[in-house]
DNA sequence: GGCGTTGTCAACCAGATGGTTGAGCGAGGG
DNA sequence: CCCTCGCTCAACCATCTGGTTGACAACGCC
């Protein structure tokens, strides 16, 4: 195995980028060889395959073998790293939302009934 | 508003970083100080204020004025954008296992029993 | 065997990033 | 009034990144 950290790392930096976001989207939809995904881009094809590097080293993509026509596959396993890692603090935060709400209810309800005081 | 590409890209470039990430999961516990944040850290206060500048661009911090004592606090709200990203195309891609499962298992019936055949 | 098709590798370049140090600024306490 | 505390800004530096072009490697076809 590796190191989640490194891994988180390489994830969210792969899709940093709008292009392998892009990638990324089309390939959710089918596999694609490097040529088919370079087609749309105003892009060197070079550049593309850089791309698809990255989100292969990201571990967001794998490619069959490392040759010919092999199309690019879109691998989920990663995603539910980051969700996992992202949803873990928002709830949270959210959490603490909702003690900092009950917190001032109840000063309000301190403050505005003042029935058995001090 | 702003374009919410430019909002992905600056929100996972901002976690790409680990001591970012870190700085993202203590403040989730509660707001913080630039200098409570930089305190663990083997690095300059300097350097520490520039990473929570970074998170602020991205929006997943805010900072009640730009002046003095202020903590910085998490927002959750560029989290939702990430997540509804990463689903989409996570679930998606889900989708074509299951397809490819069921090809696959229609194929094996197919051959397998021949009942009612051709 | 030779050749086109498809893709990677290598070198290079401009601009972004993550760190440093040093200076400066705004608010509060003596 | 001045001075310290907490922080940001500016300049600088090394490295990483996203793009380019040119060379070349592997396979399918004639």
């Amino acid at each position: 195995m590796e190191d989640s950290t490194e891994r988180l790392n390489r994830a969210f930096a792969a899709l940093a980028d709008p292009t392998r976001r892009d990638l990324v989207a089309r390939l959710a939809t089918s596999d694609a060889t490097v040529g088919e995904l370079a087609e749309p881009y105003d892009m060197s094809l070079q550049a593309v395959s850089k791309h698809v590097k990255v989100l292969e080293e990201a571990g967001l993509v794998t490619r069959s073998k490392d040759a010919q026509r092999r199309p690019v596959h879109l691998d989920a396993e990663v995603f539910d790293l980051m969700t996992k890692w992202i949803e873990r603090y928002r709830q949270q935060v959210e959490e603490r939302y909702r003690r900092l709400d009950a917190l001032l209810a109840d000063e309000n309800q301190q403050k505005q009934p003042r029935k058995d005081a001090s």
